[in-house]
DNA sequence: TGGAGATATGAACATATGTTCATATATCTG
DNA sequence: CAGATATATGAACATATGTTCATATCTCCA
């Protein structure tokens, strides 16, 4: 059983992926981590959006940067993020034939 | 790679998992399944605001509610759910001592 | 150095969300 | 059936949040 202060920590990381925009730029990064022109471009979002978003999640610590030049070249930071999402992604994957309940 | 759906509903678990009270009563029922009086107890809110939370908790497939008589008890409603958040303790357990940076 | 390309940031706005208070609904017991 | 207990629901409110537009900052190269 976490502590308080874990329990708001982690509100907050699941806090960051509950947001359609933000986890797509999650799963884009984790499917292949890339520039940020390159996630705008592929997400057909604004390069403004991305950005707000991508700073959010580099300080929460679940994608990190590196700059590349002029370029930023963002990657999930740790495996545990990235088990994570698997694990939710199996879970809807999942849970798909269950909902047949009459 | 979750398709557009999937992804959506993805967002939609980890944005109800992203608030700190309803991660509490997640976390509560993990520990120790409980009608909503004992929840609402354990975690020092009031009954409408536990009720209100677990209607969309039960909604989303996240806990499962049982009737007994007048009360109702609440517990996990699948193994994925209690996999990923013991994922998520684990890693905020662990991220701590990675904080160090100088 | 100056200009172009790439990214970051700030202000503003509309909307979504969590909480409270009051009350409704359901279930059991006398 | 009447009352008590347990839970659910609705309205209202304050606050938080995602998005856009405009602009600033940073990096490279001619």
């Amino acid at each position: 059983m976490p502590n308080e202060d874990q329990t708001i920590e982690m509100a907050e990381m699941f806090r960051l992926m509950g947001d359609a925009t933000r986890l797509r730029i999650i799963l884009a990064c984790r499917e292949k981590p890339a520039f940020v022109n390159e996630l705008a471009a592929r997400l057909g979002s604004s390069q403004s959006l991305i950005s707000h978003h991508l700073r959010l999640l580099r300080a929460a610590r679940i994608l990190k940067a590196e700059r590349h030049g002029k370029q930023v070249f963002y990657s999930p930071a740790d495996e545990h993020i990235s088990s994570m999402i698997a694990d939710m992604v199996h879970h809807v994957g999942e849970t798909v034939a269950e909902e047949a309940d009459v």
